[in-house]
DNA sequence: TATAATTTTGTAACTATTTCAAAAATGAAA
DNA sequence: TTTCATTTTTGAAATAGTTACAAAATTATA
């Protein structure tokens, strides 16, 4: 069995064509993708691939913990099968979303200190490196 | 002039009757509230007051930079009036949202080391103290 | 007081997401 | 293989959060 199909099938779920070409998407593109992006996208190879089968699926893929969600938008769900500790990075003039990795020890949390923590999410807004040079030659 | 209205005032915003309210509510509750529950409570007050107005001044109010935009949630955008840099905990059995104040200058941070950094948000999902130790006795 | 500018309101439109039942595909048993 | 049961996918309709917009109401200005 393929890599991919063996992850699903280890995480417990079917590994049916859909699947594991949502899954693949995610994985290869790494580009924290919204539902119409995935769909968009698959629908050239897919012809009949509805938008409720990559919801559903996306919403399994999160309970089943192999893909997180991301918020960084105000208005629309990203998602992202890189389940490590790792924050987003969103630019605020290119709207690309960058990952970074960050320590999480050297975290100073106060206030909630008996707190059980299960999910972390640093979300970063600011301006790239690329749009920043662009911006200053712009001048 | 009352301190709320002067607030507004400084911040370059016309100290209206329902812009007064809106961010006395923000202000005193600091419940990271949703326009629904702003909208609800304010209703019984104000019962002209429509939805629209209360995202008007949230946008206006995000704009100008005296509120935040939370996203801690999937589905809808959360409001907090304290702009400081400060942190997010959701508890996922009581789903109350605690502030929690963190170190920034701790935070060691990889590969984006020549972006720009103009907001950052830290949002932590997991149980609480009350409810581990509610959770905890109904075993 | 009259007029202009601003603010609020309510309806309609829009968009992301969910619900749900039928259709299609898959799996198991005979 | 054929039949029946189960699972998955699909598409349409419903829902929910948010925005657009023009009319009404309020406030500021001359």
């Amino acid at each position: 069995m393929k890599t991919i199909e063996k992850y699903l099938t280890d995480s417990g779920i079917k590994p049916s064509y859909q699947r594991i070409r949502i899954l693949s998407y995610l994985m290869d593109k790494k580009n924290h993708p919204t539902v119409e992006m995935i769909h968009k996208e698959l629908l050239h190879d897919i012809p009949t691939l509805s938008k409720t089968t990559v919801y559903n699926t996306l919403k399994q893929f999160v309970e089943k913990g192999i893909t997180q969600i991301i918020n960084i938008e105000d208005n629309e769900t990203r998602y992202d099968a890189d389940i490590s500790t790792h924050g987003h990075f969103k630019c605020l003039n290119c709207n690309k979303v960058y990952d970074f990795r960050f320590d999480n020890n050297g975290l100073e949390i106060s206030d909630i200190e008996d707190f059980d923590f299960l999910q972390t999410h640093l979300y970063i807004k600011g301006i790239c490196k690329k749009c920043k040079y662009l911006l200053n030659t712009k001048k």
